[in-house]
DNA sequence: TATGAATGAGTATTCATTCAT
DNA sequence: GATGAATGAATACTCATTCAT
């Protein structure tokens, strides 16, 4: 890949992040690209490939940060890295996520299955625990986790860090 | 106030809540409300004092919704009352919600203080029951409430129907 | 209908007509006629819609040129009032006839039943003066008088003025 | 002559032809002659080049269509091969016809002196036939077999068909 | 010879906003 | 209070063309 096309990526990922998608102008991108407004079509045919091709990115990004969750052959330590995973990411990384969250509410491109393999693992989790529902435990945590990633996201780690050992005792992990 | 600033109102607050501020022409708005572009200039001064004239009604609905939590006196059934709401909102009213929580990720609208009473009132009820350490389960119970909101508001009230007895088990009430 | 309205479609008809729909951008139009880009997409949608608008003043045109011949009773003078017309069209009606003839090779905008009722009236001129194959004359006639309108279009009536006097005693009119 | 150079002039009639030279990209060429749309530049410097070495062709195919009236000594073989022409061209070649005709109205191509040596030759046949305007007739007959001409190219052959001993019996060829 | 990255000017169209009536 | 004409800046996207390799 060429420098200018992970130009285009990388600024548009930074505003498409801060802003939204819809918000971002094609011109905007070039700008903080340094690159011509046409290279972004000439490399992704239009504004919604570009956001693709970073959401490929984006997936990937999760899918590296879930995978020691849904690899995790112990119940109580699965649970555990959940309840920790939005604590440890990397601050660079930040805007890989807020693009995630941002797109849930914005476009069509909300993708409720991608979170499935982690809902089934928690909730496989929960039963080896002996929970009564395991089911709607997994659903329930798989929320505050989304909820306090949204908050981190927003106003930084700092804010949410009491929550780490309320919900690792809470669960007992 | 006016019939056709009433309609400009509840035109601007379906397709704010649909698509979005940015995403939403002020022509559009005009159209369906039936009026002339120019009208929309007149009464609110510019698109932003639209929002803002709707985000007062979106307050003053949520204000309503919460009031009988907020003025429960029985710790238990204001938890109750809580956990009930996102189920008991009328869907003639979901555009209102719909909107205050695009404008989450939207704009710089973010208020976080308007939920303040609520969740002083939850840390009052929890420590009232004396659970260990009330601020945290009154603010993680509000997320709770909000991400099945959320929910609710995407595909409907049926999907989360499961969890209302769950979570009125799981805390007691 | 307002003066600016009326400057866009007598700016475009020209451009139109000198330089063919796909070569003239809007941007040329809205300079010559004195007025914002945007205003012609106000008043006619989009360009197709202001070459539309155009197109039904062209044919009023063309339907007024052609009414005499129609309308005429006797079968040598239709025939006469015909091979007169190219030549007495009013040079500030040009355009509209330049436009009509430039449509026939660009856009799918051409239409050949437009020229039905005129290429009836001379077959039935024909078949009254005991023509043998009147169909064929009368579209043979209307090929000719079409390429000689296309001539003075380009060149001036002057260079094409010899073919009044040859035409007419050809066929006896 | 390379083949990727072929396939640029070829790909380029074929567009051009179809949809105009305005309203052709050099990109759309390229791609459909499977080259990079540099290499066009590197052949024939500009779009315009590109159009011009087409021209070149286009021209001496009419030649070779013409060469037969021209050097026919016989005054009505000459006409009566003439009016056949339109009715011989091999549909393989319609593109070179089309773009002949397309420029007509579209750039500054036209060129009306191309059909010089053609009117000549028709003017010296009706004056042998003992024709009272022979230069007359021969750019009536001409022009009648560009409309011909014109219609076949749109419409197909077949639609004309009928004309062809119309004429012949109308010139007694 | 041939490519493919890159550009700057241009395209049709939409936008929020103003203003005379 | 209400309209509809009008605008200028912005929008996503296309174009012919250049150039290093």
């Amino acid at each position: 890949m060429t420098d200018k096309k992970e130009n285009i990526l990388s600024a548009a990922l930074e505003l498409f992040a801060k802003d939204g998608y819809n918000a971002t102008s094609t011109s905007r991108i070039a700008q903080r690209a340094g690159v011509s407004e046409g290279l972004i079509f000439r490399h992704f045919g239009n504004k919604k490939g570009l956001l693709r091709a970073i959401m490929e990115d984006v997936e990937a990004r999760i899918g590296q940060l879930l995978a020691p969750v849904i690899f995790e052959d112990d119940p109580k330590r699965a649970i555990r890295k959940l309840i920790l995973m939005p604590f440890s990411i990397d601050p660079s990384e930040y805007d890989y996520w807020k693009l995630q969250f941002k797109l849930k509410w914005e476009e069509e491109y909300h993708n409720p299955n991608k979170m499935k393999p982690l809902i089934d693992k928690l909730a496989w989790a929960f039963r080896e625990l002996g929970y009564k529902d395991p089911e709607k435990e997994a659903a329930l945590l798989n929320q505050i986790i989304d909820a306090i990633s949204t908050e981190i996201l927003r106003d930084g780690v700092k804010t949410q860090e009491a929550f780490k050992a309320f919900l690792l005792e809470k669960y007992s992990v």
